[in-house]
DNA sequence: GTAACCTTTTGATCTAGATCAAAAATTAAT
DNA sequence: ATTAATTTTTGATCTAGATCAAAAGGTTAC
């Protein structure tokens, strides 16, 4: 999905404006494996993906490398609390894939909302959906199985199955890579 | 804590505005195990409580009831995603004590935002904290044992622990009643 | 191409927390 | 106050999923 297309599908601005917003966003390519966020600083950037796939993770007390949650083609990536209330990051940020993105700093975002007062409603549309993620996580996490969260995976994202690995899977689900792959095995 | 206080905080306003938004939040009581928003509508108000004690909750495939939250003294209330995004709540909100609150409506809200502009600020940063407590809330659920989620809750909010029923506390942790009670004797 | 390194699978065992059931303690209602 | 209803505690048992360990498959690099 094209940049162009996410800002229309939550709210048709001007013409003016959604040039503006092109502009801001500029091109970046990452490899696999690199790093664009790091836990304890302020996120600077916010990304859009056209290409590839990403993950935000962090570490737990017993120093664990644990997902947070995947990032794909057509979403908005960034730590949202640390970008929008730029505030430290209590994550990392980290591609899977070769990716291509657009990229947005925060001077810049913050230029836009000043200019152009009407992308204040796409921040507002934009927290509001890394709300609704949020909640229907915990509610997934409160009192589903290990086999029933996997198949909701499944079921809302079935190419994050296929492309991110066991592991990265089994820690955003909350079990084992173990566990994760026994559920594999008997269906 | 009163409402000008938790609006000053969040960001100063003129106090026009602060006016404006004193005299949109209109005062309200519930007593004990009134629902407020009920699944399935959308929210069409806002709370912000000066005493009491709230919950959302909703009934998972089984029947079961369970709490997603607990709201007291200074907080603002309402379904998140419902009102600031007037889509359909998928939660109920029930008062569990005797409550003093402060209500607007969506209309008024809408109202306010478009005459005094820099509240769309308290608005991002309203959904901003939601957003918080809800990656807080993931991460908790995602690996902690039900002895540290437990801690976790006495640690940020005391005086839920105190307040509300072991039942609600428990689905609230995603865990068994008689677990908690478990946890709780042996300390 | 094979050595070194990851990732996934499979097996055996253990345990935190669920479930079922019933007693005790609180709270509310007439 | 006494009964009824609700909430909490305690006990016995069971199970989903963790942990530990090692084998099997895949990748990556020289």
């Amino acid at each position: 999905m094209q940049l162009s297309s996410y800002i229309n599908q939550i709210l048709p601005l001007s013409d003016l404006t959604n040039t503006a917003i092109e502009n801001a966003f500029i091109p970046v390519k990452f490899s696999k494996t690199q790093i664009l966020i790091t836990e304890g600083k302020i996120s600077k950037e916010m990304f859009f993906i056209e290409k590839g796939l990403a993950r935000i993770y962090y570490y737990n007390e017993s120093g664990k490398d644990i997902t947070y949650s995947f990032f794909t083609e057509g979403m908005m990536l960034t730590v949202a609390e640390s970008f929008f209330g730029q505030l430290p990051s209590r994550y990392n940020i980290e591609s899977l894939e070769d990716c291509e993105m657009r990229k947005i700093t925060y001077t810049d975002f913050e230029m836009l909302l000043k200019i152009y007062p009407e992308t204040e409603k796409i921040k507002s549309q934009g927290l509001l959906e890394f709300l609704l993620k949020a909640t229907d996580r915990i509610v997934t996490l409160q009192f589903l199985s290990a086999q029933e969260r996997y198949d909701l995976l499944m079921k809302n994202y079935p190419s994050i199955i296929q492309r991110a690995s066991l592991g990265h899977i089994a820690s955003y689900l909350g079990i084992t890579q173990e566990t994760l792959s026994r559920i594999r095995a008997k269906k």
